[in-house]
DNA sequence: ACCTTTAGTAAACAGTGTTCAGAAAGCCGT
DNA sequence: ACGGCTTTCTGAACACTGTTTACTAAAGGT
């Protein structure tokens, strides 16, 4: 009994060893310049043995993507548990900024990446996503209901609302924002995301 | 003369060549799967002729890059000439999100490709993209000028109507909102863009 | 006709993801 | 302690990739 238990314990640690390695290299080069050989290479195996603990590179991929999902759930945990669906939607918000810029590898890797990913996606493996979504649409009805958002159905509205703070984020990320000075960039999205919740979260009189 | 001339005209045909076959086989297979090898087979010559031509793979990119502004520039064109602010800008994002759903394969490489592009974009070759923000701060300024986006500046406003209808567009040709049913997914986008010109192009009262 | 410049290419280099036959190691019953 | 069996690992190969270099073939100028 211990004996396939430690087994099994050392199976795991090699998966936890392979995507640890990947993901250090990944942050440090980037998704694309990280070959299945260099994490073989720093975990000080060949590289046909990652090949035994994962389908292929983009299991790897799929393993950190949720990951990041956890990552991302946790940080956001506190915020969701405000009680006034209005001052819990602006921290998801603002949280969610935060987390794209504070994990950029992550968060490009979660919603940015192209790759196999997107085939992925729409099975039933994508459990995380559907989930994170559900949790916005949920506070945006409770908005609707303190008369916000009027007119606009709801996943419309929570998919306008992601899609800023994703817009805001892929843009810096991906460094298309660079007509902005550097160094003031993130300034100008938190001043972008505090417009929107200005506006578009101000309740009716 | 003339015979200068024609090589002239041969080696802008062939080059011309070369971004036709990379640009078919970029929208049939992603710019990740079309190797120079392809390209080069497309056109009937050998992979090493393209060297010729362009420095590097990322140069064809580049060149895709600013024919991708031209079809932009050309597309937003009317829509630049709207006397009223608040009335053109509306239309400039709406055309923006249109171009993005219509030619998903230039927005992808314009605006949310990876590669070394955003080393380039930090360069002065980088006028397309700096011209055509320009033209929405210019815009915005004016709409500010009538009331709107009161407290926050200009650069950040910009930014964040930028902001909104790219992360419209990624999200939905990266298929990162395949939560919503297919069929539905771009109606939810522009009812999400309607919601905010309503909510943020509204002049006060 | 000869020489020079240009255009094009085959072959190679170093890298990639992935597969597979076979070596090495660990576990088990005797 | 010893074979035999199973699992774990790897060297070598395959078919790709972007890119460079030495070479050939053609075209232009004189």
């Amino acid at each position: 009994m211990t004996i396939i238990d430690r087994k099994l314990r050392e199976k795991q640690e090699m998966r936890s060893a392979i995507l640890e390695a990947a993901k250090d290299l990944f942050a440090e080069d980037g998704f694309q310049n990280v070959s299945i050989r260099k994490i073989a290479e720093k975990i000080e195996y060949s590289p046909a043995t990652i090949y035994l603990y994962f389908k292929d590179k983009d299991a790897i991929l799929f393993d950190l993507h949720n990951e990041g999902f956890r990552k991302l759930f946790t940080h956001q945990r506190d915020r969701a548990k405000v009680k006034d669906p209005v001052q819990r939607l602006r921290g998801l918000l603002e949280g969610y900024l935060e987390f794209a810029l504070d994990e950029p590898e992550y968060y490009d890797l979660m919603f940015m990446l192209f790759t196999p990913l997107p085939k992925v996606i729409k099975t039933a493996e994508w459990r995380f996503g559907r989930r994170a979504f559900r949790m916005l649409t949920k506070t945006v009805s409770e908005c609707q209901a303190l008369g916000l958002f009027k007119g606009t159905r709801t996943e419309a509205a929570a998919l306008g609302l992601w899609s800023s703070v994703h817009g805001l984020a892929s843009l810096l990320i991906r460094q298309r924002a660079s007509m902005l000075p550097d160094n003031e960039q993130v300034a100008f999205a938190r001043e972008a995301l505090d417009m929107f919740n200005g506006h578009l979260l101000a309740l009716p009189a």
